[in-house]
DNA sequence: GGTTGACGCAATGCATACAATCCTGCTCTT
DNA sequence: AAGAGCAGGATTGTATGCATTGCGTCAACC
């Protein structure tokens, strides 16, 4: 583990966290004597956290805390729905019978996860459900879906943390999946696309409901 | 101009130009030496250039020039597609009388220059194309439609250098912007929608025909 | 002859020092 | 009292030196 790695994790989970408030001035020095790293690798750290969209680099300034309206975190899944879609599509057209196994393995382990209603660890559905919907990006074969895609995906992951879905969403969002394995297997693309689409605008959806409702 | 900016363009013209070739190791001290910078910059630099796609980094190794095949480039297409078209029916929503007529604005000059056959900046026409594309990001509202979209954009400029349009393909691109921003007055979103996408599968359509013939 | 091990080297990773630039608060002036 | 200018401080930008790590090569052993 380098020291850049230990900086860009230490930043990102004070963010997720809390502890960096939304446009919260971050210096440099302030972390890198926080870690007991030098400067170097802090300033790489945050580079890497911009370009991934957490922060804001303000020259001379430092850098801020990127706010995230909710405008802004629906308009990820928007985009992410079309793009997921579309490789959702490609997927269903190029997978072979081991992938679909490969994917099927992962939903069980999901499911069975939903029925122990005492779920041992609260964040493993949110890691299975990302190897779910990342290895369908890698399986269309569009590069750039999938760099797109995880980027906005692993920026959401900061507000489900927060925003967690219920018993019947749970089932809800495991029924979607059921139905994207029954496209692939029929290489059905635009049941595929469809499905896909549904369930991200549906999770968005979901989002709104309980962002709303607090106000 | 600052000297990691410095470093950038040139890398990026480096490999823009084929005087990097694809697979290429790039040593930080080589690119230092040769621009008679330090390292610090051009480490920035290539990092910053891998954030935008262009390179691969691999620890102890080396910077090695990502190499793009046909499907990677099309792939971008395919993303940028459904990604600007959901921009477009957005703004189509959002936009005002004044912001229509910006665009309106650069349309006419692209229209312009298309006129004068002896175009006097070969690149004057692309640069414009990106600013249309990239307001209509904007006013979309949705941010990370911007982000992402910019990215494959200027990832696409790439070839478009050694792929040009000719008269009737620029004829049919500048009627495309026409149709969309009729579809903006009106507030059609639907129009909008389709417009878009179906300019940007065009351009990657003919990139392929370009592409598919040499071989 | 093929394979595995170690050693040397080259490149990155990190730390520290210095320079340039910009922000900020204060004061002086109008 | 309000605005402009200036000085101080803080922050980033850059350079350089040392530590670390992975890789290639050569030789020895199987």
């Amino acid at each position: 583990m380098t020291a850049m790695q230990r900086a860009y994790d230490h930043v990102r989970d004070c963010i997720l966290s809390g502890r960096f408030s939304p446009s919260e001035r971050l210096g440099e020095v302030t972390i890198a004597t926080e870690l007991g790293v030098s400067r170097t690798p802090v300033r790489e750290a945050l580079r890497n956290l911009a370009a991934d969209g957490f922060l804001e680099l303000r020259p001379h300034v430092g850098a801020i805390v990127r706010p995230w309206n909710f405008e802004e975190l629906y308009s990820s899944f928007v985009i992410r729905a079309d793009i997921e879609a579309q490789a959702a599509a490609h997927a269903a057209r190029r997978i072979t019978k081991e992938e679909i196994e490969e994917l099927a393995a992962l939903c069980d382990l999901m499911e069975r996860e939903s029925d122990h209603d005492e779920s041992p660890a609260p964040q493993s559905r949110s890691t299975l459900n990302r190897q779910l919907h990342l290895r369908i990006l890698q399986i269309s074969g569009l590069p750039h879906a999938e760099r797109t895609a995880t980027q906005l995906m692993d920026l959401a992951v900061l507000t489900m943390t927060f925003n967690q879905f219920d018993e019947e969403e749970v089932h809800r969002s495991n029924s979607d999946h059921r139905i994207l394995l029954h496209a692939f297997r029929l290489k059905d693309d635009l049941l595929a696309h469809s499905v896909m689409r549904t369930h991200i605008l549906t999770a968005a959806a979901i989002l709104r409901a309980g962002e709303e409702t607090p106000q």
